[in-house]
DNA sequence: ATCACGGTTTGCA
DNA sequence: CTAACGTGCAAACCGTGAT
């Protein structure tokens, strides 16, 4: 079975702030989510103050000022142009990448006969240390769930400088690592999985990985028997080189500040109708039907609460940002009601084909389908050379008193001339 | 009794 | 000064009506 490395950033967006300012090498940062909410990555000094990930920053600002942690509100454009980056590189060093998530990816290690992977990965880091400034951990086994726990004891084991093989262990030494290793840790065992197992005695990843498959599948899930293979070195789950279509593609934000009016939650619900379908175009599927729904701030429970949604059927599947629009703002209108303050909106697309297996009936109108094509072209084309929004449907709103607030931003180093200090474009 | 469905909940990252 | 708590996705589950 040809191994697999699972290579992961080090706290990504902590390290994408820090490799665009050396001032911050060694001192406490986080980043946080939209709307400056929650912690969502932390350097190690942030980890090593106990700050615990996903904590609302307004209630431990205080605290972290105290710490002279430094707080970024969080920066897409950076980060995702940084990962294309790292994940560029890192596609040189095998012919097989799934790219897993903004920060990690898996790298099928197979026709390297004899020679030491340790090695090959400790290569790998430097590289792209050099290339973007980003820090990496690879773990390597067997299976992609031995990967990531692989991965998870070179990040955590100083020991092991940032690569850990599990190839090189003996079954012995595997076994005792593996039962210093918490449950939970395993990919696809969550908090809630983690508990039921713990009350049923398993509370190490060895334990896990000894109990019984049936007994797993008859108590769990498929899903889970699947781990337990993993664990023992069985693959199940291959590497995915292209990801898979979407079933379904959802645009959803709280806002910057409490909204009362049809008019700003219709702008907001197009706007993210908007960023929907460039991605429903993207991947050349069209959509069956747009959900929308609208909801109260439940932190609040002493102001009036309401939520609703409602689904509206295309009559006929489409990729049209008006159409979608124009059906997200009749489901809209549906389910307003004057009187409450709204915290969040969004919408999804469901009932997701590829375009080219649409149905067609009689009915439809080939010259209106192909001027709708090429519309949806020029604007997708307009706006990735010249920025999102560039050119948009008028119902998105030119103010956006409701859009979220993102205080502390760093600038957009790699992507924005205007942004990079001390340079004019 | 079984299935397809739509909608809701659960769970993960 | 105040108020301030994310997002995206799939699988599992569940009730319903049709067969």
């Amino acid at each position: 079975m040809a191994p697999v490395a699972l290579v992961d950033c080090n706290n990504f967006y902590a390290s994408c702030e820090r490799a665009f300012n050396p001032k911050l090498e060694g001192k406490p940062i986080v980043v946080l989510s939209n709307n400056d909410g929650c912690v969502v990555a932390r350097s190690n000094e942030v980890k090593a103050l106990g700050i615990p990930m996903g904590e609302p920053w307004f209630k431990i600002e205080k605290e972290a000022k105290r710490h002279g942690i430094v707080a970024y509100s969080s920066n897409y454009a950076l980060y995702g142009d940084m990962s294309a980056r790292v994940m560029g590189l890192l596609g040189r060093f095998s012919p097989r990448q799934e790219i897993y998530s903004i920060d990690e990816c898996f790298l099928g290690l197979e026709g390297f006969g004899t020679r030491d992977l340790t090695a090959y990965c400790q290569t790998i880091r430097q590289q792209v240390r050099q290339g973007t400034g980003i820090p990496v951990s690879v773990g390597i086994a067997a299976t992609k769930t031995l990967a990531k726990l692989a991965n998870h004891v070179a990040k955590k084991r100083p020991g092991y400088d940032g690569v850990c093989d599990f190839g090189r262990l003996t079954p012995g030494e595997l076994n005792t690592l593996l039962d210093e290793i918490g449950v939970s840790e395993v990919w696809g065992v969550g908090r809630r999985i983690a508990r039921r197992l713990e009350v049923m005695g398993i509370t190490t990843v060895q334990q896990l990985r000894s109990a019984d498959c049936r007994w797993i599948r008859q108590q769990f899930s498929v899903t889970l028997e699947r781990t337990v293979s993993e664990l023992n070195g069985i693959a199940c789950i291959e590497i995915e080189e292209e990801a898979p279509n979407k079933q379904q593609i959802i645009s959803s934000r709280s806002f910057g500040k409490p909204v009362e009016t049809l008019q700003e939650l219709s702008e907001a619900v197009c706007s993210y109708t908007t960023r929907a379908a460039e991605k429903l175009r993207s991947q050349e599927s069209v959509a069956g039907s747009i959900g929308v729904y609208i909801l109260t701030n439940s932190f609040k429970p002493q102001e009036p609460q309401y939520q609703r949604s409602q689904m509206v059927p295309l009559p006929t599947p489409t990729d049209d940002t008006r159409q979608l629009a124009q059906a997200a703002l009749r489901g809209l209108k549906h389910i307003f009601k004057p009187g409450f303050r709204y915290k969040k909106a969004g919408i999804m697309l469901l009932g997701l084909e590829p375009k080219a297996h649409r149905p067609r009936t009689l009915f439809d109108d080939p010259a209106a389908d192909s001027r709708s094509a090429r519309l949806m072209q020029v604007m997708d084309v307009i706006n990735t050379r010249m920025g999102q929004d560039t050119l948009k449907i008028a119902a998105n709103g030119i103010e956006r008193s409701w859009k979220m607030r993102r205080g502390m931003q760093s600038p957009r180093f790699t992507t924005d001339w205007n942004e990079i200090p001390n340079v004019r474009a």
